[in-house]
DNA sequence: ACGAAGCGTGAATGCGCATTCACATGATGC
DNA sequence: GCATCATGTGAATGCGCATTCACGCTTCGT
């Protein structure tokens, strides 16, 4: 009777229960789980008859099964709140993913993804995540006061960022070093003998965009003097058309300018089209560095000089420090990534 | 709003159950989940008093509860098996995860998502898949005779594939009329006025790039004859370098071309590059027509006409047929969306 | 040497919900 | 008028696993 019941109810007849792994190995059902979730206060005898018969029959763990009886979800909500997709034109984000997927495979972890594209859905999601349907959440932001970053942290729900939130304390969250970098990348400039060095900064909005306009700073004073000229042209976003439209307004504002850092890829193409059509050569009669280090990079004519991001590294960080949190006690924490500079042609000197 | 918060910390032991609301609602804990399942074999009166009661505690379902005695996982799959991230570099990806979300959430779905990144991670997928962690699987590839997508077919896992596959029969599919897209927007160049219309193709080895380069050609020689020339540039990936490559062999090759119908968003932003610094007006010299219509295209200098997919909705049709799928006789089905053809100025015919 | 502590184990319990089944209605057939 | 049916409902059951608890065994410490 519990059998034909079984064979109506699923597509899997025979599927092989806990117990049943149990029995064939010779213990109990309890010792199983204890192999199965690597709870070390087993014998090896026991652990390796367990896992033998397990993968002899072919058992998965039931998951809806573990997680009423745990009490616990196994899966962790990952919200992209960006307002429109114009985050999405860099590899920024499948980069992030895998190194978030890949983290989280490793602890048998769901990833369960969120894109709210209105007011409501946000509420929606917002009730969502607070039923408890997901362990924690991972996050990106690149808004001010972002609400729903608000709304987690006001319910205790378990939350990583990726990525300097603005204007909300109280925030575990991931970055890399924008300022730095940004420092490095100007002071690249200005070693391999560029004179008057100009950024397109991005939006000032975005926690990346205000960082690495200050390393820019930082380097242009800490070498010209406090009076320095700072050349800086606020792109309105990250899009390409934003860094043409940048680039030929600094040539217009600053003819003499032969050195620009762009605080992103899309950015620096845009720039380097503006270049082209202006008939301004790079890196002779300009220099260039742009920001991200994503793989046209070294496929441009010429290959930029780029900031390389460990997006990936950033990603499973993420996910280590959400089960920290989960598991400890709940105090909000940031880590900051190292960069490193990689350096091409766009910025080997004026004059060659 | 208070019930609310302490359902979020999961171990709260005062979480609300299904019980709770229906003796709260006066009836039995059956028929609050009958009510809240939507079955409509209850009466009005019951169903009211237990949604105002669950309202009124701020109870929602357990998921793992639910699933467990329901044998169902509640959530489906969503698989990017795409080498490397060459599709992330247009809006393609986030419409289409917009249009999945929103049909999942409508079903109190959740989506799963996995992105393997290498053969060993791909493998593990498929066991995961197969091991009934989610109720069905949405995916996309471009590749050929994809084994992931076989796998899941020969284990009878419910699949929708995004985007027709190639080198496998018998996937349930949702596409855009590729080849009428590109049909008609060869056409409407032809009807501007422009006589020498070239094509920038997309790689061969997909299926929207094959389908748009048929579409091509059956409009040139149905209006110029089957002894029509045929200019025909193959890219070698959707990306912008490859199309200012190709626009420029276009270029050297038939001088006197007049008109290029772009099949992707990005390789029609590289020949626009090329054509600028060629000093080749836009539409007056050389007419364009695009195939995507993403946001950029309108703010693109001139404005490029395009054909507009409908992409979100390609991703609710994808979860629709996923689930008439999952209920029915599982037969394998297709269907194919219709384009439209957004005019702007890139095409408004020579000598303007 | 003897009690204390540590360790591996299994019986029992319950997680929260969907489903089944039998019953009690009231409506409908003849 | 009674038999038939459709319909709404509740008691009972079980989904598959994690956890608790108590028991026996081993290893210490003094």
């Amino acid at each position: 009777m519990c059998a034909v019941t079984r064979a109506a109810s699923g597509r899997s007849p025979q599927r092989v229960r806990m117990v049943d792994v149990a029995r064939a190995a010779g213990v109990s059902q309890p010792t199983a789980s204890r192999v199965l979730s690597g709870d070390l206060r087993v014998t090896r005898e026991s652990r390796e008859a367990v896992l033998a018969a397990a993968s002899e029959m072919g058992y998965v763990v039931n998951r809806a099964a573990s997680s009423l009886a745990g009490n616990r979800t196994n899966s962790v909500g990952f919200v992209i709140a960006e307002p429109g997709s114009h985050l999405w034109g860099n590899p920024y984000f499948p980069r992030l993913m895998a190194g978030i997927t890949a983290e989280l495979n490793a602890r048998r972890q769901q990833l369960v993804l969120f894109m709210p594209q209105s007011r409501v859905e946000e509420r929606q999601l917002v009730d969502y995540l607070l039923a408890g349907h997901v362990d924690g959440v991972l996050m990106t932001t690149s808004r001010n006061r972002d609400p729903l970053l608000r709304a987690l942290l006001d319910a205790h729900v378990p939350v990583v960022v990726g990525g300097r939130p603005i204007g909300i304390r109280g925030a575990s969250f991931v970055d890399v070093d924008n300022e730095r970098a940004a420092y490095e990348a100007t002071l690249h400039l200005l070693d391999s003998g560029y004179r008057h060095v100009a950024t397109i900064a991005g939006p000032p909005q975005t926690a990346a965009g205000k960082d690495r306009l200050v390393g820019y700073r930082r380097a242009i004073t800490e070498r010209e003097g406090k009076h320095a000229e700072l050349r800086e042209m606020v792109a309105i976003d990250f899009s390409q058309p934003a860094g043409e439209a940048a680039a030929a307004d600094i040539l217009m504002r600053w003819p003499d300018t032969d050195a620009i850092f762009a605080a992103a890829d899309l950015l620096c193409f845009g720039a380097l089209i503006t270049l082209k059509l202006q008939g301004l050569a790079v890196p002779s009669r300009i220099g260039l560095v742009s920001f991200d280090d994503s793989e046209p990079n070294a496929l441009s004519h010429p290959p930029l000089t780029s900031v390389s991001q460990p997006v990936e590294r950033l990603g499973t960080t993420m996910v280590q420090m959400l089960f920290e949190q989960m598991a400890g006690d709940g105090q909000p924490r940031d880590e900051v990534l190292d960069t490193s500079l990689v350096i091409r042609e766009s910025s080997t000197g004026p004059g060659a």
